[in-house]
DNA sequence: CCTTGACAGATAATCGATTATTTTGATAGT
DNA sequence: ACTATCAAAATAATCGATTATCTGTCAAGG
C-alpha cells in the first residue's frame, strides 16, 4: 500500500493513469485507442465509404505520428473495414449493393452454423450470457432523435448476437463472424436509422434466444436465419431508395 | 472523391507470385517482402508454433527496420499466423489439436459452401482455370527427399484449392477459405512430408475437378469434403504420434 | 491534336533515435 | 528461507526526419 520509508519518489507502480482515476482497462497503447477512434469513425459513417485515407491529414486530425496510425490502420485491415495497397496506402473499404448481399449470405450461414454447435456444445453459462444478453438489449430502447441511444443500442444489440453463438467453441469462427457483424453494422449504421414497421426486432431476438436455450436446434436456427435475411432485405431497400449504387 | 471499387476484400493482394523466379522483386515495398518470407518461416515450421518474436532480433536477422518489420507483422495477422497483445509484442501462433479440428471443421463447412456456390455461377474461364490447376497439380511429383519439390506441390496444391471455389463470385468467402488454407498448410508442411499410404490423392483431386466442370453438385461437393476430412484425420494421428499435445 | 517524357508537388515508406512499458534481478525486512 | 519492493536491463511504442514512390502538369515531338 502506501510507502513509508525514504525513497526519492515512491512511484507506487500504479500511478494515476488519468487525473479522473479512471479505469485503466484495455485502452493501452496509442495505436489500440486510433483503432477502436477509427473503428467508430467507419462504422459510424463518419468516414465516408470508399474515400482515401490520407496519412498525413490523418495524422494531423488524430494528433499522431505515423508509426500508431499505421498500427491501428493495420488492425481495422483485419477486421475489413480498411483496404491498402503497397504505395497508394489506405482507403475505407467501399460499399456496394454485391457486398452487402455476400455479407447476408455468409452471415446466414455462418452465424446459424455458430448457433447450432452453440446449442449442442454451450454450458449454462452460456444460456446465461444469453438470457442476460438479450435482456439488456431489449430494456434498451431506440431512439432515433437522440444519436447516443442508436450507438449504445448498437453496441447490445452486436453484443447479443455474438453472445447467442459465442457457446460454440470455435474462436476462428467466432472471428469471422465478429468481422461480418462489423461490415453489416456498418450498412445498418448509415442506412437504417429504424426498424421497418412490419417487424418486432425485441421479439424475434426472443424467440431466437429462447428457442436457444430451450435447444430448440431447428426452430431457433430458422429463426436466426430469417432475422439475418430480414435485415439484409431492408438493408438492400434502403439502399436502393437512397439512390446509392 | 468518389468511391468505386468493389467492397470489402475485393483483391486482398496477398499471393507471392514467385512461381516463376524472382527477378522482378524490385516493386513491392520491404513490408510486403516481410510479409512473404515471414509467412512461408511460419509455414514451414522455421519459425516454431507459439514461439515470441523478438523484434530486436528478427530486426538483426532480416536486417530491416521496426517499421517495416511491423508492417509485416501485421499482414501476418490478418493470416491468422501471428498473434500480438499491446506491450507484449508478437509471438507464432500455437497450434493445438482443438485448432487443427477446427480448422477442419471449417474448411468441410466453408470450402464446400463456395464449391457450390462455384459450380452454380462459375464460366467457362473458371472451368478451364480448374482444369489447368488440376493438371498442373497432378502432373507435379512430390519427393520428400527433394525439399524443393514439396514446396512447389504445395503452392500448387493450394493453388488448385483456391481455383476449385474462386467462381464464387463472393470475395469475402474466398478470403476466408484462403485464410483457413494457410493454417491448414502449417500443419501439413510441419507433421506431413508424404501421404498416407490407402489414398491416391491425384485421383482424389481429379474426382473433385471433374465433377465440378460436369456441374455435379452433389458429388463434387462430396467428394471434397471427404478429401478435407481425411487430410485433416491424417494430421490428426501424425499429432497423435509424433507426441504432440 | 495526340502522345511521350520530364519536372515538381504530394504522398507513402523507411530509418535512427527517443520515450514508455515490461521483465528481471537484487535487496531488505519479516 | 520467503516475500515484497525497488532499480536496472530488456523490450516495445512512438516520434521526427529522410528517402522512395507516385501523380498530375506541361512542353516538345510526332
Amino acid at each position: 500500500m502506501v510507502p513509508d520509508h525514504d525513497g526519492a519518489f515512491a512511484p507506487t507502480t500504479e500511478d494515476a493513469p488519468s487525473s479522473s482515476g479512471f479505469l485503466d482497462d484495455g485502452k493501452n497503447t496509442i495505436g489500440s485507442q486510433l483503432a477502436s477512434r477509427l473503428r467508430e469513425a467507419i462504422i459510424s459513417g463518419e468516414l465516408q465509404a470508399g474515400s482515401k485515407i490520407n496519412l498525413d491529414k490523418a495524422r494531423k486530425t488524430f494528433n499522431v505520428s505515423l508509426s500508431p496510425l499505421r498500427e491501428g490502420l493495420a488492425r481495422l485491415i483485419s477486421d475489413g473495414l480498411v483496404e491498402f495497397e503497397d504505395n497508394r496506402g489506405y482507403r475505407v473499404s467501399s460499399i456496394s449493393l454485391a457486398n452487402l448481399e455476400e455479407i447476408t449470405t455468409l452471415r446466414e450461414e455462418f452465424e446459424v452454423f455458430a448457433l447450432r454447435e452453440s446449442m449442442r456444445l454451450g454450458d449454462v453459462e452460456w444460456e446465461g450470457n444469453v438470457m442476460r444478453a438479450l435482456h439488456r438489449l431489449n430494456r434498451t430502447e431506440r431512439d432515433a432523435a437522440r444519436p447516443e441511444t442508436l450507438e449504445r443500442w448498437e453496441e447490445l444489440h452486436r453484443e447479443f448476437h455474438l453472445t447467442l453463438i459465442s457457446g460454440c467453441g470455435k474462436p476462428i469462427l467466432l472471428h469471422f463472424c465478429r468481422l461480418l457483424l462489423n461490415l453489416n453494422d456498418r450498412y445498418r449504421r448509415v442506412f437504417l436509422t429504424r426498424t421497418s414497421g412490419d417487424r418486432n426486432v425485441s421479439q424475434e431476438h426472443s424467440e431466437i434466444a429462447q428457442g436457444a436455450v430451450a435447444r430448440d436446434l431447428d426452430y431457433s436456427c430458422d429463426m436466426l436465419r430469417q432475422h439475418i435475411h430480414r435485415t439484409g432485405t431492408n438493408l438492400r431497400n434502403h439502399l436502393a431508395t437512397k439512390g446509392i449504387l
